[in-house]
DNA sequence: ACACTAATTGTAAGCATTCTAATGTAATAA
DNA sequence: TTATTACATTAGAATGCTTACAATTAGTGT
């Protein structure tokens, strides 16, 4: 089931003339399959046990690569450290104040927005991008205690 | 115009039981008279001429303390810094891919995303942020040349 | 296999933000 | 008015995330 959407990935990788290491491969392969939107730290644990002499700077590295051409998107929120999203289908996420736990969900995009964003402030509008903020279902049953 | 609303604030953080140093009511009026959405370093670097041994630690300070009150909101961007809004009003941002320019606009509230997510999500909103990403006019007429 | 060039590594550096301990100051009650 | 108390400010150190750098290593096309 991944294994296509990695392929796929790996295939515009080498259309961009990116090399494909081990270290980029097993980054790419984690976030596939990452069902969270990972930290660069959690990814760099994640793999030390595979990589044990692998730095820092080389998953953030291959974060801005895979950034730059599209495969991932950088979630920046209140915290102190990016996640990273390697779903680039159009989805929005949930955000729980409490735990910071963060579920995707989908929505008719809001291309009503953008026009009238664009009709207001003169901006030729590229993209946007949407987040709620509440309590997660456990988080909520944890309070009711 | 802006006495009224520098008022209203400092009535509320009085009826919280926060003192107004005059450190406190520089920053609060200088974000209340802001026009843009400044960082923490905009606002030290503005009102160092006013208090020339304010700590920066100050402005960070008080700025929580405006949130935690609910007096302004913090923007988090891609970019390295958070940026500080005392509109509290509902409004959503326009920002420029190559400035960084930010633009308030108006958009009814999106109730039906967030009632959608809860269903979805099981999570209890409590509130949304949306942005839309482009060119402001001002670099669009820039490219041009 | 070779050569070319990009990628990785380890560490240092940068930057925004928070923490800490000492000092200062506003509000309250005696 | 004065003493008390709790909150604010200050300066600088400390933290944590991310990037820069120079040297080494390793893909890739021929």
């Amino acid at each position: 089931m991944s294994d296509h959407r990695l392929q796929d990935a790996i295939d515009t990788l080498k259309s961009s003339g990116v090399r494909i290491t081990p270290q980029r491969h097993a980054v790419l392969e984690f976030l596939l399959n990452a069902m969270t939107h990972p930290t660069a730290d959690e990814i760099y644990k994640a793999l030390e046990s595979k990589f044990p002499n692998m730095s820092v700077a080389t998953v953030y590295n291959n974060l801005r690569v895979f950034k730059d051409i599209g495969l991932v998107r950088e979630l920046t929120y209140g915290d102190s450290s990016s996640r990273f999203d390697c779903n680039t289908s159009d989805h929005y996420h949930a955000i729980c104040n409490n735990c910071g736990k963060i579920v995707d969900f989908h929505y008719p995009s809001l291309n009503e927005v953008e026009s009238l964003a664009e009709q207001v402030t003169g901006f030729d509008v590229s993209h946007h991008r949407m987040e709620v903020y509440g309590t997660c279902s456990k988080c909520q049953s944890e309070k009711a205690h």
